[in-house]
DNA sequence: CATTGGCATACCGAAAACATATGGGTTGAC
DNA sequence: GTCAACCCATATGTTTTCGGTATGCCAATG
């Protein structure tokens, strides 16, 4: 059964004639008549009645034509539908982010995202460190709003803003009392340090800092997310190190505080597979630069 | 787009693989992988992420593939609907019939017909002497169960039985002591007839019946249906000459009784254009066959 | 480094489709 | 009644497309 021969038919049966029916695909009368006759071989019924003035279906070309319109709707939707995925009409997008990112960037991106791909799927899914490679590798999640941005040779990365790093402490803390704290003053004190991955930079700029200043703050603990992190600090168990935009999520009893003089700063990216090719994550991309550049 | 490839799609999405997709297909690779490009051409997107270990729906790919399989259903469902009407299997057919036969036929024949056929439509016309050529021929009804037989070039003809001529009178006539009437008896007597078409034989053979006896009676009206005339025998306008069937539709009052030195009948048969070439029409031959053999 | 597995390309023969030319049957007009 | 018009079917040659075989390329594996 060939999709061809079907749409000659469909041709035939409006027409109501061959020849009509040729006219209008732009072909020559016999073939047409050629085809109808193989499409009722392959039948193994005679679809048409043939009158001196035209052609007429049969009951059994009644029950084929029925469905002959829906086949070939069916087939051409889908082309279109693969079409429209394939620019980025349509589609389905997973989002991951990392949860220091959710106060400060999710809040504008995801209207800013549905006004510019109304027609696409969108769904969220918050990363953690020790996951978010796996989770762009096995296609869990489409892109991924990181901070810091991930290294991989099958991950590529897009820059799309920084924060700097700043003091998280108890509002009680004897530090708060001041406008912005000078590193020095950190020697000694208990940090709440994030994960640290060999490669990742974000505990690195941290250890980084410290280093340059030549100050050692002894780790008490290591959490997943800022989220924990500052649940310590508010607990007195420490100081910590984070970026400016994790304040927004921070609870009341949560200060941060500007070091001031260091200027380091974490990176804001946009993560992809390599191989994925939707233009749904230029998209993304250009939303996530908007967004994160209003910070 | 053209059927085939969508199937060749459809197998290698499922495979995940050109090589699989192809043996089950009973083809080569080389072959299946050009189409597949084709298609991917077609569409103006890649369909498959190629990979070391097989192929993969893109996300595009995915979209075609959700509507390809019903496509792919659909047009075989419209082949095999075509060939289940063709067959017989399936379908519809129109059944005329006229009103004398009604009682006596349609209550067997409507269950023997739902019985045979039980994927097919069935529907039922009452047929008028006058109108049943004109509703054969414009197809509104499929078959025509008539009585006495159409006579048309367009039309095929089976008979499928007779019906004697019989008396119907008044149970107050003094005819109706008799067992069977004389055909003489009826001399000069009103007669209630039924429609005369030139071709018809039904009064044909009421009139032929008359002229053999050298009877002459005069007629007082001319009615369209049985019906109508044992009405009018009831109401004492006059007497019928009617087939035997028409007695299970005769209202209290109204009795038959046999000719006595008449064998004259009228014949049933089972009409249709004859380029009608639906199975159905055997089918219902066959059922009609063996409901009127009983009468 | 060789081998394996999987897809892509090249080329050739076969099959299918299309166009042109023509035949046959029916309708309708002069 | 003949003739023209109309419409579908058939015939034949050319072009397109399809499928098969041989082979190349690349990556993963041992």
């Amino acid at each position: 059964m060939d999709l061809r021969r079907l749409r000659y038919f469909v041709a035939v049966a409006e027409a109501r004639s061959v020849g009509k029916a040729a006219e209008r695909l732009r072909m020559a009368q016999p073939p047409l008549s050629v085809q109808i006759r193989k499409l009722e071989a392959e039948i193994g019924a005679p679809l048409f009645r043939r009158g001196t003035r035209g052609m007429d279906l049969t009951e059994a070309g009644q029950a084929l034509f029925a469905r002959a319109g829906e086949a070939l709707a069916l087939a051409a939707d889908g082309a279109e539908a693969a079409r429209a995925v394939a620019s980025g009409r349509r589609g389905r997008i997973s989002v991951g982010y990392m949860f220091v990112l959710a106060n400060a960037v999710l809040p504008r991106l995801i209207p800013e995202l549905r006004r510019s791909i109304p027609g696409v799927d969108l769904d969220f899914a918050e990363l953690t460190a020790s996951t978010r490679e796996a989770r762009l590798l096995d296609r869990s999640v489409t892109v991924a709003l990181c901070m810091p941005a991930i290294h991989h040779p099958e991950i590529q990365v897009a820059r799309i803003g920084a924060q700097p790093l700043m003091l998280a402490m108890p509002i009680r803390s004897p530090l708060a009392r001041l406008g912005a704290v000078p590193v020095a003053r950190l020697q000694g004190r208990p940090l709440i340090a994030l994960p640290h991955p060999d490669q990742d930079p974000a505990s690195s700029a941290v250890a980084a800092l410290l280093r340059r200043h030549q100050v050692v703050m002894p780790i008490v603990s290591r959490v997943e997310t800022v989220h924990s992190a500052m649940s310590l600090v508010l607990a007195g168990e420490g100081l910590a190190i984070l970026p400016a935009c994790a304040q927004l999520g921070a609870p009341r009893g949560v200060v941060f505080r500007p070091l001031r003089d260091a200027t380091d700063s974490i990176d804001i990216a946009v993560c992809w597979r390599r191989d994925s090719h939707s233009p749904l994550i230029r998209t993304f991309l250009k939303c996530a630069e908007k967004v994160v550049a209003r910070l």
